[in-house]
DNA sequence: TTAACAAGGTTGCATATGCAACCAAAGGGT
DNA sequence: ACCCTTTGGTTGCATATGCAACCTTGTTAA
């Protein structure tokens, strides 16, 4: 049966505390004159956080974006010297992405900041309630996965 | 206490699953051979479904976009003919946003493909749960607009 | 009345993004 | 060895977005 009006649907919940979520931390960042995005720090954070080097292509796929939008991210981020692309191996298509000293000096640097608006974001939630809104939310990104493609 | 990493906070689940809505939106569109975006049939529907005539300045304000996003979002609906700026009264500064004919047309139209999609998102959840959610997700917001500004 | 201020909208500049087309390199089968 | 397919990355084109600066038009205070 489908919802009759949007307003009981959780595509605009979803779509309002995405914006302004995005645009918290857009302050946050600015008010520590910090010169970054969103967009650019959650790449830092997955190659940072990624054991082995990590090819382009799959950093797309993780951070949900399309592999010409990552290039042209990479290239901001290597023109900020926050990273390196590299060849390893035999196979000179893949490029590889490393944090540049500076890089990781700016992660380490930054990565309380963004704890801090994370932890802001769910004050008054309780263990329970954000285990249960995980596993709702969970279930939506399923549900979209199963009927897109 | 500020939590210790970032896979137990609400940030990534909104971010991924905002993502993913958006895609999986722009595919139903897609299917259906619709040539609008998620953006512009947001903004048709609130322009639809506000009773009084609304102005820009109030449109991106409810829609969560800055003024000059929304002049410019308004300049490509207007261009394929789906809105029309209108000077109401005596205050020349105000443009006032309507949909046109083909507007009311397109939305009418389009509004169960949306309706649809957002039944699909929400497959498997019971109106409990659906509610929980709201109520934790209008938390976050809330905490939000309280660190925001 | 006039000068300062506020409100509404637009534009320049920069980033982010998807799609489709493209190129280069690697793999696989004949 | 050679063709065909796959994989990985880049570029052109279009949309969307925020910030700051700006212009125009009302409004308000002195």
């Amino acid at each position: 049966m489908q919802p009759q009006e949007f307003k009981s649907t959780v595509g605009p919940y979803l779509g309002k505390t995405y914006k302004l979520m995005n645009l918290f931390i857009a302050e946050e960042i600015q008010r520590n004159n910090l010169d970054i995005t969103v967009e650019q720090w959650v790449c830092l954070k997955v190659v940072s956080e990624t054991p082995t080097p990590i090819i382009q292509n799959d950093l797309a796929l993780i951070t949900m974006r399309n592999k010409a939008s990552l290039t042209r991210l990479l290239n901001t981020l290597e023109k900020k010297g926050l990273i390196v692309r590299k060849m390893l191996n035999n196979d000179s298509r893949r490029k590889y992405v490393f944090l540049s000293d500076k890089g990781k000096e700016l992660f380490d640097e930054t990565k309380p900041i963004f704890l801090n608006a994370m932890q802001k974001m769910q004050v008054g939630l309780s263990n329970d309630e954000l285990e249960q809104f995980f596993i709702t939310i969970t279930k939506i990104q399923n549900n979209i996965q199963l009927h897109s493609k």
